[in-house]
DNA sequence: CGTCTATTTGAATGTACTCAAAAGCGGTGG
DNA sequence: CCACCGCTTTTGAGTACATTCAAATAGACG
């Protein structure tokens, strides 16, 4: 019987024992944070990718008027990082903040390319994981492309269920790519 | 000394010997087409992507109102399919256009699959690329959120370099989510 | 209960869009 | 080589829609 969160989740693309998942276990640190804290700042290094165990991450842009963009959120069992600059060594311009208190499960890059070579099935996972991330955010950008503010709207409230209760409207917003007050007229038309 | 196109790409991410990379080579299939022939149409099983050798491709959605909307480009080098169907084994929502006459090397999904298994150096090939391809993507979420339109061309020909002799300028503007009369404006603005 | 933050509403502004027409460009055939 | 045709780009005018700014209302939290 799998109980972690974290087994869980990456059961869904392989079959780990016990004794395997434990192993990757150990390459993770929890962390707890605090509504509001930011887990990743911009203008850092960012050589770490956390796994959401309760709570909620947005990661979001500062712009230069000091308008935030957000580019994404994360809830249970998402994961998360500045992946610009995990990926491509850059520097970070993105922030990740807590919209509630929560927990993660932190990895640093070098380990977790230690852990794939020692436990080859996970490469797959990673594989796959960033597969449908691709996937969704070329979905995104078609709809970014294709679709009104409205549509997108609509689009969000089922790629991220139940998420109004836990995201101010103002937080959607800046990921629809319009003002506050253009989504509370979007929002009085849905009704 | 490498001369194959192909072979000269994947020695950017990992070494390969001559005779690694025959194997590799015999995955592939090489085709040609003619200027405005589809190699990907909408509404197909996608299980194919294709590496360019020569020429240009484009992919877009079409819409209700037959509007097109650009993807992604892919000249020499650049890899294209319609990644959603590929990945995700749904119908094609995309249309793969040549705007040149091109030659391009087609691989199937399962016999890539096959061919990483064969030569694992080639699994975290195809990882990195997706990494990249990933973080492309992201950026381009967040130039969208961010820039206006004429900041987003510019940097749409650093991007693409060269292109504008080989692209028409209303696919551009629908690479950019704008009409072609707003481009047109746009680019007096830039001289 | 009071304060701070978020959301809504309204009015004015501005930016990108649509539609229509003209100008420019490229390829083809006479 | 030139003239024509089709397609692309540009230009202009009117329109629609999202934005800004300001103010009022609603909600959340100590």
């Amino acid at each position: 019987m799998i109980t972690h969160p974290l087994h869980k989740h990456l059961s869904k693309e392989i079959d780990l024992s016990k004794e395997e998942f434990d192993i990757i276990l150990e390459y993770f640190t929890p962390l707890s944070f605090k509504k509001k804290s930011l887990v990743i700042t911009s203008n850092q290094y960012v050589s770490d990718q956390y796994f959401v165990l309760k709570g909620c991450l947005r990661t979001y842009l500062l712009d230069t008027s000091a308008k935030e963009h957000t580019l994404q959120f994360a809830i249970e069992n998402w994961w998360s990082s500045d992946y610009i600059s995990y990926y491509t060594g850059v520097k970070s311009i993105l922030n990740v903040e807590c919209i509630e208190d929560t927990d993660l499960l932190k990895v640093k890059k070098e380990d977790l390319e230690q852990l794939l070579l020692r436990i080859p099935k996970l490469e797959h996972f990673f594989r796959k994981q960033l597969e449908s991330a691709f996937v969704s955010f070329q979905k995104r950008i078609l709809s970014n492309l294709n679709n009104t503010a409205e549509e997108r709207y609509t689009t969000f409230l089922t790629r991220y269920p139940n998420i109004e209760q836990r995201v101010k409207n103002y937080q959607i917003a800046s990921y629809l790519g319009i003002t506050p007050e253009s989504l509370s007229r979007i929002r009085k038309q849905v009704k």
